[in-house]
DNA sequence: TAATAGATACTACACATGTAGGAGGGATGG
DNA sequence: CCATCCCTCCTACATGTGTAGTATCTATTA
């Protein structure tokens, strides 16, 4: 399954789903989704089943209404994204994509301390 | 223009063009495209002509044959990428991704010395 | 000069994606 | 009992993407 590749409307789709590890029904879904999104409950519907086609979702059609659960880990999908852009842009290189990080995007001092210590971990 | 979501093809094609930053005519960006790809003469030159349609690509006609050259830069796109990545997967912080990235990927002793030297430089 | 090898341009077509509308069923509230 | 609401299912339609085929022009080569 690709899990990279995933568009921002079905990132949006797991974000809620992620939320809701118990599955949810399309009523509260669609509550939860319409604010950010402006979908309509047909839209919301059609995702899902099309993201269920794709094992994206898995949806529990023993009770009515049915339940829409996420079939994938926030952490494959992230975990993919990660490789993806390492692999794309960064040759694989985890090392260069963190420098790039660190030199472009800000981070604060705590979070730099709790790095060195990820680091000095890693160096045993 | 959204940098981010850029397809796999797409990717595929703007890297062959960075490699050629004085812009490349049909027949070598072909040559230079098709082992990896299998594409066509006629399918990357759809490719490009599409991507020209969005501002990703440049094509000079002034010449015969056209030159065609990348009109957004790596860093830019990989920027975005990152930017994205970070949104979606960490909240936009930074320091998570990189500590993800530091504890699920590999990276080699150097590195780390390297990234610990980094830190340095933004303590002061 | 007639074929050929490249070149650009236009067209095609299937499948994916974004976004919904409508049909028809079961429960519910007046 | 009838209107209403929520539910599922099917259909629709524009646009984007992946991948080319065809038409046509031009320069080169045999």
């Amino acid at each position: 399954m690709k899990l990279d590749q995933l568009s921002d409307r079905e990132w949006e789709v797991l974000t809620a789903l992620w939320e809701r590890p118990e599955g949810e029904t399309l009523g509260p879904l669609t509550k939860a989704l319409e604010p950010g999104t402006g979908w309509s409950r047909n839209t919301v519907h059609t995702y899902l089943t099309r993201m269920e086609a794709k094992g994206l979702v898995a949806i529990d059609k023993s009770t009515t209404p049915h339940r829409y659960r996420a079939a994938v880990s926030r952490a494959d999908c992230t975990a993919q994204q990660r490789r993806s852009l390492l692999q794309r842009a960064y040759e694989g290189s985890a090392g260069k994509l963190v420098a790039a990080f660190l030199k472009e995007e800000p981070i604060t001092a705590a979070e730099r301390e709790e790095l060195r210590r990820l680091l000095d971990e890693m160096d045993v």
